[in-house]
Formats: C-alpha cells, sequence, structure tokens
DNA sequence: AATATCTAGATGTATAGACATCTTAGTCTG
DNA sequence: CAGACTAAGATGTCTATACATCTAGATATT
C-alpha cells in the first residue's frame, strides 16, 4: 500500500510518469499548475519536483517552468550496478518476473568470482527485469549463502541494494564487465525479441568494506533497448550555476 | 560580492567548512542550532542542509541529527578512454591503419557532443584499431577545429591522448556510452570478420578542466575480440580541497 | 533488576502566505 | 517602426508555525 506515503512522493510518481511518456525539453505542469492538481501548497508540490531535479530527470528554468531533462546525464554512482536505481535514472519503472529463485552449487565463475570452490552451496536469483512493463533484461544474481541468510526479504522480487542496505551491508568496490553477443533461443523466449538479436552482457561483482563479495551478477541486455552511459572522473560537483 | 548571495547559500558554505575540517561520522549543527546562529526560519537552514544531503557531503538521520557522511561515493577508475592504453594494460601493442583524417562537417550526432551546430566545421580521424596486428576496432575521432589545430602532430598514426598531454590539455571529464549490434558490411569489410558478427559501440566525449570537448570519439569492437572491465573504487569527497 | 512509560530533541512533512527575480508577450510612446 | 515600459506567469527565496515520527535517555513501575 503506497497510499501512506508522503504526499510529494505521490507527486514525484506522477511526475515521473509524464516524463516517463515525453521527450528531452518538453514542458512539466508549473508549481502552481500541480499545487491545484494535488491540492496542496506550493512548498509540497515545489519538493516533488525538487526530488526530480536531483534525480537528473527534470530541470528547472526561472521565469520558464520546469522541462523534461535530457536522457543522458547520469551519474556514475552505481549506475551500472543497480538496475532499479538505473532505470529510475532514466524515468522508467522497474519490475522483476522471477525465473527461479533457490540453493544450487557454483560453477566456475562464479565460484572464481566469489573466492569459493566449485560445487560449493550459493544461493541463486534468476529473473527477468522489466522496464514499464517491457522485458529490458535477464539477471542472475549468485549470493554466498551466508549473505543470502542475512537478508531475509522476498529475495524474488525487490531491489537486491535495498535489501544489502536494510541488512546493514555496505557495497563498496565492484568489479565489472560489459561484452555483447548473439542470444540463444532461451534468452529470446524470456526476452521475447527475434532469432537474430544481439545481447549486451554486463558482469559485475560487488564486495563490502572488508573486501567479501557479497554478490556476482550477469545481467543480459537486449540491446535494442538499453545501453550502458556514465560520466567518468569527476564525483558531481556541487551544483553550480 | 558574496553578501547578496542567498542566505541558504551562506550556511551552506559555513557547513561545508565544517565538514572538510571533521571526520566521516561526526555530528553538525542541528536545524534548530543553525536557526539561531544564522537567525533564519527552519526551513531556510533545512534547506541549506539538504543542499549538502545531494551533494552525498551530509546525511541526516530522523531522531538523530545530521552527520559528516562516509567519503566512500564510488567512481569509475581505469575506464577505457585511450585505445593506446587499454591495449597496453593487456599486455598488446596497439598499432592503427588509417582510413581518412580530414576536416569535415559536424553530423548531428556529432554537434550535440561538442556543443556546435550542425553542418559546422570539426577535424574527423577514422582509422582501424590493430592490437598484435589483428584488428580490434573502428574508430572515428571528432575534434573542434581549434583543438586540432593545437596539436600538430602527425594525427593519423600516434595516439591522440599522447597528442592532449604534449599540447598542454588536460582531459578531464567525460561522457561514455557503451550499446551494441550487429555489424555492416563495410565494417565487415574493415575488420576483416565474417557477416553475423556483433560490435560493441562505445561513444565517448572528453572534457578539459572548464568543460570544453576536446574530443567526441565513436569506437567500434568486434564483441569476439574484446570487452569492457572497469574497477569501481570508493574515493575522496571532493569537498576536501 | 528488568520492563514499561514518558519526554526532550532531532528530523520529516505540510501549510499559507510574501516578496524577489527572470522571461515573455503585449502595449504604449516617441 | 523602434524602443521603453508594463504586466502576467514562472521559479527562487524566505517566514512562522504546526504536527508527525523517530531516537535515546530519564523516570516510573513491577
Amino acid at each position: 500500500m503506497d497510499s501512506n506515503q508522503a504526499r510529494y512522493l505521490d507527486i514525484a510518481g506522477h511526475l515521473r510518469e509524464l516524463v516517463a511518456g515525453a521527450e528531452p525539453g518538453d514542458l512539466l505542469p508549473s508549481d502552481a499548475e500541480l499545487c491545484k492538481e494535488f491540492n496542496v501548497s506550493r512548498m509540497t508540490a515545489r519538493q516533488a519536483v525538487q526530488l526530480l531535479v536531483t534525480e537528473h530527470l527534470v530541470e528547472r528554468r526561472r521565469g520558464k517552468g520546469t522541462f523534461v531533462a535530457p536522457r543522458k546525464v547520469p551519474r556514475a554512482l552505481g549506475s551500472p550496478l543497480s538496475f532499479t536505481e538505473s532505470m529510475r535514472q532514466r524515468g522508467l519503472r522497474a519490475s522483476s518476473r522471477p525465473i527461479e529463485s533457490r540453493v544450487a552449487t557454483a560453477n566456475d565463475a562464479e565460484a572464481r568470482a566469489l573466492g569459493i570452490k566449485v560445487g560449493e552451496p550459493v544461493y541463486v536469483i534468476e529473473r527477468v527485469r522489466l522496464a514499464n512493463g517491457v522485458p529490458m533484461a535477464i539477471e542472475r544474481a549468485v549470493l554466498p549463502t551466508a549473505v543470502a541468510a542475512s537478508i531475509d526479504t522476498n529475495l524474488g522480487t525487490g531491489s537486491l541494494h535495498l535489501a544489502f542496505e536494510a541488512a546493514g551491508l555496505m557495497p563498496s568496490k565492484a568489479h565489472a564487465n560489459v561484452s555483447a553477443r548473439l542470444s540463444t533461443e532461451w534468452e529470446q523466449e524470456q526476452l521475447d525479441i527475434g532469432p537474430v538479436t544481439v545481447v549486451l552482457a554486463e558482469e559485475h561483482t560487488i564486495f563490502d568494506q572488508e573486501d567479501r563479495p557479497l554478490e556476482h551478477t550477469v545481467t543480459l541486455y537486449v540491446a535494442d533497448r538499453y545501453s550502458f552511459s556514465a560520466v567518468l572522473l569527476p564525483h558531481e560537483s556541487p551544483a553550480s550555476e
């Protein structure tokens, strides 16, 4: 139930939908219009818009209005690391369709990534990731059993990163690798795509503060529907104008 | 004159000094204390603190207080911005086979990336990149004419990044984007590959210290022969200067 | 001593206004 | 017709207040 959310979050959600269905540069409702539509004071409407400004989804121009931001300004902040966050930055709603979620034995690549032996037990979460309901990627996350045990939430559905946060596990370092290939028949079925389709394969391993592996994940993106972007080097500087 | 700044910016500046002289986890003044010290209403003090929250300099915990944030926002390091450097890290020798190198007019994507108008003159360097003599990628670098003029070296053959360095141009920020698709016939000829081959398309724009675009480059890698990898690390907070 | 309750202080959310500043369009004036 | 002025509408900043919610310590109860 989201109805006990703060009102400004409802407004922000509404704005995100508008952004998702609009083009960069499009004009969005003014503060005054939001006040009227949601029957709130201006500071509350402003708080919602301001939230989207910090997410780089919209831009405000004094005297002119609020506009959909250019799509290309994601931050280096864990962009390739969390599907949910990555979609949110693009103004899309992330969801999941579980494929399987169980204890299995580590294969070669997984064992090497997690620093364990082949055949040792690991917790595997495999699911199709959707953006606004459209299949976008197949994600296979592999967790050491100890880590899986410490996050007791429903692992199949939500955001893994939120679960880490809730369990007090702080992702620190990460290795990432991006490659590309043709999709297999099984992948085509899961993603609802044609036979000769290219997929982007992102593989990453996340470690906590003490360099213990938290998660090894392989994500296969439909190349037609997805690309990686990042801003490299300087971390975002204080919003100077 | 900074005295006609908004007051919340003054308060934010004061807080930044406190953060710079403190350790992560340290407690900062509460809203009420800031109100009293600067003689402003709470919403104004809040606005200042909120600004530092979006800059990841402080964290607020409800019921507890405002604290100096941990300095560990991930940041992409060792990213693949220079082909020569990237190959050297893999123990391979980078070389080039020029395709063309001349003044041309900017197309749509190039103009947008370099912040100029479509049709304005730019310097284009297009070449096949080889690793140990094997074709690895097609690279199309587009430079503003002013930048091309200031690096008088033989542009077709060497490393662009070495030329930048020699001319005193310091690459600073960069935007990068990675996607994938099937190769075209012309690309297959250039890269000496078969008909149904996947290419990784890396597109990046590099800026100097003053955010002037230095270079916009599209590189098409043979997916069978190449993949991107990166280490995402914690780093120091930008406010500590 | 262990537990429950209360309370002060902190941040989170929200209101209803006020004035400042910037942009644009329209109007008046020379 | 060109330039100056005006007004409407947008965002930017700020006030003073109210109540909600969370935390941690003090106090009271059992």
